[in-house]
DNA sequence: GATGAATGAGGGTTCATTCAT
DNA sequence: TATGAATGAACCCTCATTCAT
């Protein structure tokens, strides 16, 4: 059985790992800057030396957590999501993945949708930005291309797509839905897909 | 012409302006805990005793930034988004409404759209949640009992609307929309219509 | 009818006293650091300027509240102390004026006892030192002379005297008497009396 | 030769005890408010980071150094005046005492003796009250008993006994008496007891 | 590898004082 | 006279980072 969330599958010292869930769980619970040194190493047992060992500073241990986080949205994407063949179902396989990980993993979904790039990092790394976009963007062309979506902008359909599975994550997250995500998986795929359908 | 953005139209010091929209723009550009009191008060041309004569703290400042964003938003969600009859014709005029107001003052709807309360406030006030949320929802659920939307959780409704649309603003804000929003109103509010009508 | 406690019996403005008694009561109550300029005015009920329009600065206004303090007690002194014939009547006339004065003006009192020169004001000007010691040792010089107390340093004298008296002040002041400290007035003098006399 | 003053004998940090050294003597110097925390560290030659390793706050360091001159107070006094077993010798006991320790290190007695809680401590602690009054009250009680002191009320004994002696060693530190307190401590225990004895 | 005492720049905030009105 | 908005030096404190052990 493998463990999704893990951080770096093989051969990583076990403080490093500690570090770093320490981190991101603090990280989303308090955000970044209400999140000191000292209470990450309190957080995860171990002493700021181990710390300023494994990562170079507080923003690149927060720039590890976004890149990791990026990598597995992305590997769960290309597993999940393109391996499907249309547009509907492609679609479909999105938002079941993105809702069975938010169950999931919370903490880590959080992260990859509030980390706000101007507070912490340099490039926008988000799902809402970059990798992510691109990824739903190709989808969304290949679409297009076979005539299964609208003929419009591509960000018209992107939009969409992205911005209703956001949303409900964001208010799953927040206390807003009393229902498990998962459960209305399907409905919301129709929604999205009478969206954006030709 | 009026100036929708201006803050407390009537009897505000010209300072205390100043600091507001200083402040509001460097939230905006560098985030909250990267703005600094000195550097609001350079960016203001004015002192850090002025700053603390009208506002209490930074958070406070914050506070009064995101309440009259909030405000802005209710006003213009109500002249020109409630008055509108059926729930095709609010959504477009929601689109419109802010697609224009990004146009208008950029500064202000990425403030209300990525100001993130667990930073900073102590209550939810954004878009995302509460007074912005409520809005939309309450445009759905009469939708609903007029028939004229889906009959699925409220929520599977508000989030095309509202996720659509900030997604095509932050879209337009992070540079990746050559084309000014108010271009696409029409055909974005057909897509989100799509989305949800019965 | 006299009222003693005045600050400056004749021809004062009015804003005057009221910010020379609310500066007084709240160095009393809160130490001189602990009280600001707006917490004066506020209290006295007169504008920032109109307090610099009268005192060159906080500093100024404790040292005349000081001063006003020290000429006070030289007054009292003078008329109820010095008047006396004998050393034994004088330690008695000193103890009732000072007992009798504690209970008629409590905050001026403790302001006498409490200021801490090294604190606010570049001369020592407590009763503890210069105008107030001074007094007491004139008292002791001319019982020494006439033979009347002990052949000892004057200020072994001096100290049981004052000594005395202070303690007991600062005891009621802080609630730790129950009486009025004038029902005592006799028995503290004979017990002085008793250490000086000859 | 033990050195009495030393804070914390055994297995303190020796930056803890320059800070807490550097900090007693400008607080003495020059008041709480007076003295800054860079004050502080240029005079104890540490880093401000140091001071806040070992100490939560200013606050909190005026405290520690209280608590420890309080506790070198009682030591003194339980070793020194309790073993004594006539209330005369206890006060001889007394007044020895304070005068030696005075002159061993008058910077700690001048901080005992001035420090105003009011001014930065929420519990009075000084021997002006508390455990101070309450060692001299214990001894004068006991006289009582014995029929040693006068028949008056407690206060009235405690006064005269505490009251002289800080007044002798505040005349000394403020450079009044030009010979050692300890040569006048027989002289001033007997003019005390005279005062006192039934 | 692992530790945590030590550093000090920079943070937000206060408040005595000035001065145009 | 009288006002209080405006000033900015100085305050206390935090915390990311270093380095001797």
């Amino acid at each position: 059985m493998r463990r999704y969330a893990a951080y770096q599958a093989g051969g990583e010292s076990q403080i490093k790992q500690k570090i770093f869930a320490a981190a991101r769980r603090l990280f989303v619970e308090k955000g970044y800057h209400n999140t000191s040194i000292p209470d990450i190493v309190t957080e995860a047992g171990v002493s700021i030396g181990a710390l300023y060992h494994y990562f170079e500073s507080k923003e690149a241990l927060a720039k590890a957590i976004h890149i990791h986080a990026v990598q597995e949205f992305l590997q769960r994407f290309h597993r999940q999501v393109k391996s499907k063949h249309t547009t509907r179902e492609r679609i479909q396989a999105f938002v079941e993945m993105m809702f069975s990980w938010t169950e999931e993993d919370p903490v880590m979904v959080e992260y990859l949708l509030y980390a706000r790039p101007k507070e912490v990092l340099d490039r926008a790394m988000s799902i809402c930005s970059e990798e992510g976009l691109q990824a739903v963007k190709e989808i969304m062309i290949e679409g297009m291309r076979r005539g299964e979506v609208k003929q419009v902008d591509i960000m018209l359909l992107v939009a969409p797509v992205s911005g209703t599975i956001i949303r409900l994550i964001e208010l799953k997250l927040d206390g807003l839905l009393s229902y498990p995500l998962t459960e209305v998986a399907e409905t919301a795929a129709q929604i999205i897909w009478e969206a954006v359908r030709a």
